[in-house]
DNA sequence: CTGAACTATTTTATACTTAAAATAATTTCC
DNA sequence: GGAAATTATTTTAAGTATAAAATAGTTCAG
């Protein structure tokens, strides 16, 4: 088993802070818990299952949302990890026969990355058990409380994404 | 600058979700993107202003916490990152000088690591600037928001400490 | 056309991360 | 008190991640 202790008394991070810390402080702690927590269960659970990890089984969902494929930088954006990091990844998954580059007719530069028929098969196997994953660690919510906390989490993505980096160049 | 892209039409791994994704998943991919997009954040601006990494302010702040100190394994656990890893990190913060480690009296196995005062000093001019970051971030928020989101998510990190890994053992 | 600016990707160097095995010390229980 | 189990940490090997520089192709102003 994981040497990483997943006791529900957890002693974690966002437990430990402070009676005075500030709330905005404590919410990204909590929020940073509680994705730490759900990535690493699916990473137990893709390696447990299938063998696999997290940002292979990320990419193939990539791909299979996009039937026309997608480019490297494309992957880039939407698995919001650096352009270098997506070279690695697809070296390793057209290597294991699961993704296929395509050259682009028009630009040279570029290549669109789809799933081969054994990367659809193999995604089709794990989705439906990734999916009851997620499911059930969410059983402790109620519908209502999920769409609260789904909006709520919209406000805070336009948020971040409208306040982000605000802290650069204020000496210019 | 980064060549990851910040824009704020971003084109992420969440907006690419299905209109018939279940609620579950779409919110788990949301709950994903909201906290990388502020950890890249807080990454990249730890970088531009102190030259340091968040797993290095993370490691200081669990000091800065606990005056008594921390052993690797209380490190492991507030961090959630394994145990190997902390060991890795201590050396390169102990070999800068931020920390240093006091091997305990009554358990030869273990040691407590504590903030050097070159670490404390480091520590404290780091934070105040780290906490304007995050409150820049969530300055889209009312405080009544926060402290809904803040409730929602203690419910959903109870929901996943009680229901992680019951997909294992499914056939013993 | 031509070269400057831009875009897509790869390469490089280094850091971080994990899981699993190894090492070493402590506790337990007979 | 001594073997067995447990606990704390380190080591190992492989994979994941970043930032920055390098390479190569495209676009566009003049």
């Amino acid at each position: 088993m994981s040497e990483v202790r997943q006791n529900p008394a957890a002693n974690d991070r966002e437990t430990a802070t402070h009676r005075d810390d500030k709330l905005e402080l404590r919410l990204w702690l909590r929020l940073l818990t509680c994705s730490s927590l759900i990535e690493r269960n699916v990473r137990t659970a893709l390696r447990a299952r299938f063998g696999t990890t997290l940002p292979r089984f990320d990419l193939l969902a990539q791909l299979d949302r996009a039937p026309d494929g997608l480019t490297m930088s494309e992957l880039s954006a939407r698995m919001m990890v650096s352009n270098g990091n997506i070279t690695g990844l697809a070296d390793r998954l057209i290597e294991e026969g699961l993704v296929k580059r395509t050259p682009s007719a028009r630009d040279r530069r570029s290549a669109h990355l789809s799933l081969t028929p054994s990367g659809k098969r193999a995604f089709d196997e794990m989705t439906p058990e990734h999916e009851a994953w997620i499911d059930t660690m969410m059983a402790g919510l109620s519908r209502q409380e999920m769409q609260q906390l789904f909006g709520l989490l919209g406000k805070l993505k336009t948020s971040v994404l409208q306040n982000a980096g605000s802290h650069e160049g204020e000496d210019s």
